[in-house]
Formats: C-alpha cells, sequence, structure tokens
DNA sequence: TTGAAATATCACACTTTGTGTGATATTTTT
DNA sequence: AAAAATATCACACAAAGTGTGATATTTCAA
C-alpha cells in the first residue's frame, strides 16, 4: 500500500504534535517531552557517494538544480558524489530528508 | 482557514510532481523542468538570531534538542542565537523549512 | 528551601566543510 | 556542427562546525 510506505513517520509526527499538545496543556512535564524527542532523533545514517549520486538521480534534477534545493554549491555536490568530501551535519540531515521524503518536502518557495 | 496557510507550498509540491510526470512523459523539456525548478527555489532567506531563537522556543524545544534535529552540536545552536556564528548554506536550509512547515518535517526516523 | 539535573553562556584550539574562480571534457539539445 | 548545459578537476581561502571543559542560571523534584 502506498499509506503504509510513509506510515511510520506519519505516526509520529502525529505523536509529537500531541505530545505538544500534552505539554502544553501540562499535562506531560518537559523532560518527557524532550526524552521523546531525544529516542525519536538519534541517529542520522551516512551516504555513500554512491548513494548521494542514485539518491539525484532518482529525483531527476542535475547537479547545479540538486545543489539549488540543498543551498549549497554545485562543485560540492560533484565533491560529494566523487568521495572528495563528505556532506556535514546539517547537509546529512537534508540528504535524509529527501531520501525518504523526497525532493518535494523541500519545496517551501 | 488553517488550509489557506499550507496553500501556497502545497501547490508548488504538487505542481513539481506533475512537471516530473510530464518530463518523463516527454511532454516538456529537460530544460523547462530546470528553469522552473530555478525559479521556485532561488533566495533561502537569512535569519537574525533573534529569529533564530524565536524560532526554536515557538517549537518548545531546548538548544540541545533542536541541536538533534538539525543534526549539529548544542554549542553550535547557542552560538547561532547569540549571533557569534551564522547559519551555513544546508543549516540556513533546514531552519527555513522549520520556519515554514514546523519542526515536525524533519521527523522522518 | 535545599540540592540535583537540565540548560545556557562562554573560551579556545582544531578540523574540514563549504566557497569561488577558472579551466577542461563530456554530454545533450537545437 | 555549433551551442548550451553538465560534470570533473585543481586550488587557495574563509569560516562553519566540532569537542572539551568550565561556569552561571534556571528548572524541578524532594
Amino acid at each position: 500500500m502506498k499509506t503504509n510506505k510513509k506510515y511510520k513517520s506519519d505516526a509520529l509526527a502525529a505523536l509529537h504534535e500531541s505530545m505538544e499538545g500534552l505539554h502544553r496543556s501540562g499535562v506531560i512535564t518537559k523532560k518527557t517531552m524532550r526524552e521523546f524527542d531525544r529516542s525519536c532523533l538519534e541517529d542520522v545514517p551516512d551516504l555513500t557517494p554512491e548513494e548521494i549520486k542514485a539518491l539525484r538521480e532518482r529525483e531527476y534534477v542535475s547537479q547545479p538544480i540538486f545543489a539549488l534545493y540543498l543551498n549549497v554549491s554545485k562543485n560540492l555536490v560533484s565533491d560529494w558524489e566523487r568521495g572528495v568530501k563528505k556532506p556535514g551535519g546539517p547537509a546529512l540531515r537534508l540528504l535524509n530528508i529527501i531520501k525518504k521524503q523526497g525532493l518535494d518536502a523541500i519545496l517551501s518557495g
């Protein structure tokens, strides 16, 4: 099913919103809220150069356009795909968002 | 209305998907696709230290948790909010996604 | 109210991501 | 065949981002 594919993340997003509501209503403590987030957000998996290139091609965009989405220079995308440089913290998070939710998740203009 | 608030970005996302479909069917050229993306993605607005802090507090999370979402160190978030350092390309993109779509847009575990 | 735990501010040395320019090669379009 | 878009490659450089560790402040539970 198509809906099942995104079920897990949708459920988590809904849960997080519920937690916020509970916290604002004073039903749960900040600490509980914190620990909930921590358990949800842990690891941001690394991506190999090949995976990055495959990800970009899956979305049918060129390196310059991919760079535009990520707000980095086009040369950096090239470097990632050839293994010359590795995406840092925020870039890795973006790439994983794209991997799981698609490029459209970034379309917010 | 609640739906109107997100209308613009939702419409863009839907449009982008349609464009992809049209391109795969050979109806439109790659060039048209490229120019479409370029026009959608242009500027990623800067955020002042105050805006970053306000954004984080709007989402009811601490600096360490916010850092977890962005996949950066907690000290860096502190530096951003005090104006000691400024978020770079990918981090800025993430912050703007959070600003427009909320922290949940990043929840993908 | 006392004390522990979570947060936030600050310093500092260090790494390397990310930028910018410019050149060349390859591919894609017209 | 020419033109335009892409992709690979080489540098020098700025500054983003890391990690440790210390201190102050706030928050919360006992």
